[in-house]
DNA sequence: TTATTTATTCTATAAAGTATAACAAATTAA
DNA sequence: TTAATTTGTTATACTTTATAGAATAAATAA
């Protein structure tokens, strides 16, 4: 167990939980990271990552109530924990800092 | 093959060869990883992930001259494609996209 | 011609990422 | 009250990435 970094699919799936809040449960975090991060992945990588995720400490998971609507189980939803803030703000931090120091990579922008 | 994201040590390596430049080979790979990036891999580790980043056509590789001062081997000094450059720009793009619309990691800075 | 130094390569294993299929629970409708 | 439908999670197996440690190689110096 590492502890001090975490992998690519692991800080997007991080990013998307905090984004998603309330809604932060398999299905969503996949939609959310085709629409948001281009990236098509099965629901049971999803929840093969968000597992790994819990089991180190870095989210949370909670049972949501029924379903408000039409049928179908009940949601299981993650929220980031104080650790999970703290890699995401440390990996963001180490790549800005690399960055800034290529300037290459700042000017050739889309 | 992927092709269309990378790996987390292969993201830092690739930012660390256009920040190295001309002096982008495996050792110093590894110590500016932990100087930069704050991450203690080892040497085989390096290689490992440089071998792969080539064989998918994120860098080339050529030999260096023979060493100016005191013995030893000639390097394998590292430069990043246009592929290269490209899979990074979308990485950063992706992220900061995300960051931007997440104002809990934008605060809450050290 | 052997030591020393600087480097890369090889090999084996653990961790992360991934897909597919199976299962479960809630609601709706018969 | 039970079968169908919907929405969701779990289980399993496999590939790719990440990793360490040891072996090897090549250059210079003694």
């Amino acid at each position: 167990m590492s502890k001090d970094h975490i992998g690519e699919l692991e800080e997007l799936i991080l990013l998307l939980i905090l984004m998603l809040k309330e809604e932060a449960y398999g299905l969503a975090i996949r939609k959310a990271l085709k629409e948001q991060a281009n990236r098509n992945v099965t629901i049971g990588a999803v929840h093969g990552t968000v597992n790994r995720l819990e089991s180190k400490g870095f989210i949370e998971s909670s049972m949501g109530g029924a379903t408000e609507e039409r049928g179908g189980r009940r949601k299981r939803i993650f929220s980031i924990t104080a650790s999970g803030k703290s890699i995401l703000q440390k990996s963001r931090d180490v790549k800005v800092n690399l960055w800034q120091q290529i300037p290459e990579l700042s000017i050739e922008k889309a």
